[in-house]
RNA sequence: AGGGGUAUAGCCAAGCGGUAAGGCACCAGAUUUUGAUUCUGGCAUCCCGUAGGUUCGAAUCCUGCUACCCCUGCCA
């Protein structure tokens, strides 16, 4: 299944299994998103790990949405979340929440309170950080810190209630206030927030913090593995400390196991940073293809298969790396070769008139849809006496080991004939208007003609039946080098989206919305979904196509 | 009285005491009706951040050092 499959996680995994902690049926593991955006690349990452992790012992997999800040969570991306994990192709029953077992975790405060593991404390916010300390010195125990266990229930139970305003009190964890771990200095376990709970539709006055309720959530669950990222690593004895100190989970405790979040070259990842260019307008929303949302990576024309391969390729480590987005647009090319159409289509048209063939002929000629993939047969393509070529295809005085046309060179126009430049037409500007080619009848495709060769072969139109079609070219919205967390927003690129008109064959009539189209020689481009019109074609470019030859730079003076 | 992590090629990443996998990128060549694809070869020649140590043998074990990342929300 994958490949990468010797790395340290599952080396702890298999350490429990062969040490009889747990059967093989008995893995469970979870992706829990709070949904409070949209998911994008990292998250692809996280999500296929816990699931393939899941598959590979045929345990199971939980989406859980971590919801325990009513504040920032919505429905739109509970719902995003779901279409998104399916489309990438994972399987899972009902999706989990964390608030479900808010009655649970109530509960379980109380025993940590009987205990006098937990107390009530009455201190600002800024007072409990005042005493928290710093990192080099040790905090101040609260003057609420020895209240009894009678005064801390009674407490506790008022402001379940709800009879204390938010910010009043708060419960937390007594551990130890000189812990050189920050989250070990009586952490904050429930705060006072009088939100409903929406997907319980039940009022709640005191919400969970994170750091205990996600220890719960998974013991709750029976999640065996917690699969985390390393900023999670500091909070590791906090997840043990809670579950050590309930009854119920101390004997089985599911342990928690971080490792690095995915960071790309040259785009923006991070929910954080993806919701400030959608708030300020600056993307057209979170699928916009130049996100590396999975809508937007989706919208673009990524596939499933692709994402799939990338993660599975990047594998899964503990160092902070960085892996360069050529990664993730090798998987894509590669998944799509086979399967994308393969249509002329003329980005940058430049008009060509064919001088010896008769002025009202047409020809309908055959093609191969795909070259490398048979199966997807053939389709007509019409050839007359006036075509577009792509501007790039033509240079009237040539660079040295430039095979394309040029006057007095021959080409091939790919699935047609043999076609020689003999005159370039230009306007009082100097501009050029046409060129003038001669074609040779006996090099028709598919003729089995070798009397000679041509270094190469280029893709045409035929200027009646062209059909112009709309097309998104994108670049990315900034480049590594650029990316500054606090300003990053100055550096987009404000090129990272043009719209060209461009002429296609028309066979592309027959593309279907989403349909992944390789415009030859120039990439790789989907039918986008969301703007798909028949009679107003539009379409992304997913990724282009490696060249190995680039024209040269304009002359630098 | 700070703590927790990570260092293997341009970028990811295997490796778990027996003599540096794989992928991306790149380079060279062959095939090619897309300068694509495909194929072949080359890409860490005392080397695994660095300095020592243990060992017949070290990227793997030990010690020191250096660099980078994370932590002082009633966010997750």
């Amino acid at each position: 299944m994958d490949t990468n499959s010797s790395n340290f996680i599952i080396h702890k995994i298999e350490d429990d299994i062969n040490s009889n902690k747990y059967s093989e049926e008995e893995i469970i593991t979870r992706f829990p998103p709070e949904p409070n955006g949209f998911l994008h690349i990292g998250h692809v990452k996280a999500a296929l790990l816990n699931y393939n992790i899941a598959k590979r012992y045929g345990g199971d997999f939980h989406l859980r949405f971590d919801d325990t800040n009513p504040s920032k969570e919505e429905q739109q991306y509970i719902d995003s979340i779901i279409d998104d994990l399916k489309w990438l192709g994972l399987e899972f029953d009902e999706p989990y929440f964390g608030s479900n077992y808010f009655d649970q975790m109530i509960d379980y405060a109380r025993e940590l309170i009987n205990k006098g593991l937990a107390y009530v404390d009455d201190q600002t916010g800024e007072e409990i950080k005042q005493n928290r300390g710093d990192l080099f010195s040790p905090g101040k125990d609260s003057p609420y810190r020895n209240r009894s266990i009678e005064e801390n229930l009674d407490l506790f139970n008022r402001m379940v209630d709800g009879e204390f305003q938010p910010g009043e009190k708060v419960l937390r964890a007594k551990i130890d206030m000189a812990s050189p771990n920050m989250n070990l200095r009586d952490p904050v376990i429930f705060r006072i927030l009088n939100g409903k709970n929406e997907h319980l539709n039940k009022e709640y006055h005191v919400f969970p913090m994170y750091d205990y309720a996600h220890p719960l959530e998974d013991a709750i669950e029976g999640v065996t593995h917690s699969l985390c990222t390393l900023e999670f690593e500091d909070h590791r004895p906090i997840y043990d400390w809670v579950l050590n100190n309930i009854d119920d989970f101390k004997e089985k405790p599911p342990v928690q196991i971080e490792f690095a979040r995915l960071e790309l070259t040259d785009s923006i990842v991070g929910k954080r940073y993806i919701k400030q260019l959608v708030d300020e307008g600056i993307v057209d929303g979170w699928d916009d293809p130049r996100l590396v949302t999975i809508s937007g990576l989706r919208r673009r024309g990524y596939t499933p298969e692709a994402l799939q391969d990338f993660s599975e390729e990047i594998g899964i480590s503990k160092s902070n790396s960085k892996v360069d987005y050529k990664m993730l647009e090798h998987f894509v090319r590669n998944d799509l070769k086979n399967k994308a159409k393969r249509l002329n289509v003329v980005l940058n048209p430049i008009k060509v008139v064919i001088t010896n063939y008769p002025d009202d002929q047409v020809e309908e000629l055959e093609i191969e849809t795909n070259m490398d993939n048979p199966e997807m047969g053939k389709h007509k393509i019409p050839f007359s006496k006036n075509l577009y070529i792509e501007a790039s295809d033509f240079m009237e005085e040539p660079v040295k080991k430039y095979f394309r046309l040029f006057p007095g060179n021959e080409v091939r126009l790919r699935g047609a004939y043999f076609v020689k430049c003999t005159d370039v037409i230009k306007d009082e500007d100097g501009n050029i208007v046409e060129i003038h080619c001669t074609y040779d009848p006996e090099t028709k495709s598919g003729s089995g003609f070798n009397k000679r060769k041509v270094k190469s072969t280029i893709h045409w139109v035929s200027e009646e039946s062209a059909v112009p079609i709309k097309v998104n070219l994108y670049d990315n919205l900034i480049s590594d080098e650029t990316f500054d967390s606090n300003n990053f927003i100055e550096n987009i690129n404000p090129e990272s989206k043009v719209t060209v008109t461009a002429y296609a064959e028309p066979e592309i009539l027959n593309t279907l919305p989403n349909e992944k189209i390789q415009f030859i020689r120039n990439g790789y481009f989907n039918a986008d979904p969301k703007l798909f019109n028949k009679d107003n074609l539009e379409f992304n470019r997913i990724v282009e196509l490696k060249s190995g030859w680039r024209p040269p730079k304009k002359d630098k003076k």
